[in-house]
DNA sequence: CTTGACTTGCGAAGAGTTATCATTTACTGT
DNA sequence: ACAGTAAATGATAACTCTTCGCAAGTCAAG
């Protein structure tokens, strides 16, 4: 499989690391259609599953929630928000969680995904004045 | 509100007790569908969702797939094969993963979940048959 | 050029889940 | 026992997110 840097393909790219967040497919679509009116969603999930097959990018797969893409390649956690389910990184080390793994079942480890949740700020402000009423 | 325990409602609990698993509403509802054959589908996801509410349960939410739920009250992690999605409890105390969050953008923590993920035993030996092909 | 592999845009289809609503069930108080 | 009422159910439609199918388009190699 050789991959064919398109225009579509690199706009993607482009318009994710630009963000430096992490999108869904569909705000990505918003985003990328300023630029190429005519771009399909379809292109744009697929695109994002390949790049994210060949590691230029990473999927988040969160929560059971919609899917999110983070073009920061460098291994972290994430912290997201209960209420509004913004995300954003982690900046504990990834490495500082200690993880004793002998038994895992006979299982070949692959990988671990640490997710914090919380409340965000902005969604704490919006807590305490709706108690005010 | 209060909550009655209805016989759909007792009864599905009483067979993801049983089943000691981590299963999905389909799977659940299959199940329940052997002693009471009129049950549907909805009263079924409906009753997950109100008995992880009242946290007689929990949901699990795991990595963009399908819902599972566990009847297992204590705080515990797990382990999912990336190949068969197969959920195990991980035997490591959950305790035993320390999180210094205090950087955490301002955010009230509300939990965290840390998941292993690999490829179970079962999946080992089915990928070691397809390679030897 | 022509070929052929890859890609796109579009709409339809799929999976999983939730919402709607008429009907049924089961407490509560009399 | 009975009526009144709040909650729960079953059936199905609707919804959200994602993938599929396919005709048409693009592009590099020969
Ligand atoms: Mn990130
Ligand atoms: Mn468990
Ligand atoms: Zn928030
Ligand atoms: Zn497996």
């Amino acid at each position: 499989m050789q991959l064919r840097m398109t225009n579509q393909r690199e706009m993607i790219l482009r318009e994710l690391k630009k963000s430096k967040g992490h999108l869904t497919a569909d705000e990505l679509y918003e985003r990328v259609k300023k630029f190429m009116p005519r771009i399909s969603l379809a292109t744009v999930y697929r695109n994002l599953e390949i790049l994210s097959d060949v590691n230029m990018i990473n999927k988040l797969e969160i929560s059971g929630r919609q899917k999110r893409f983070d073009s920061e390649l460098e291994d972290h956690d994430h912290i997201y928000c209960v209420e509004c389910h913004r995300i954003e990184n982690l900046d504990i080390g990834a490495n500082q969680v200690e993880l004793p793994v002998e038994d895992a079942h006979g299982y070949t480890i692959t990988g671990r995904r640490l997710e914090v949740t919380g409340v965000c700020p902005r969604c704490q402000k919006k807590i305490a004045k709706s108690k005010k009423k």
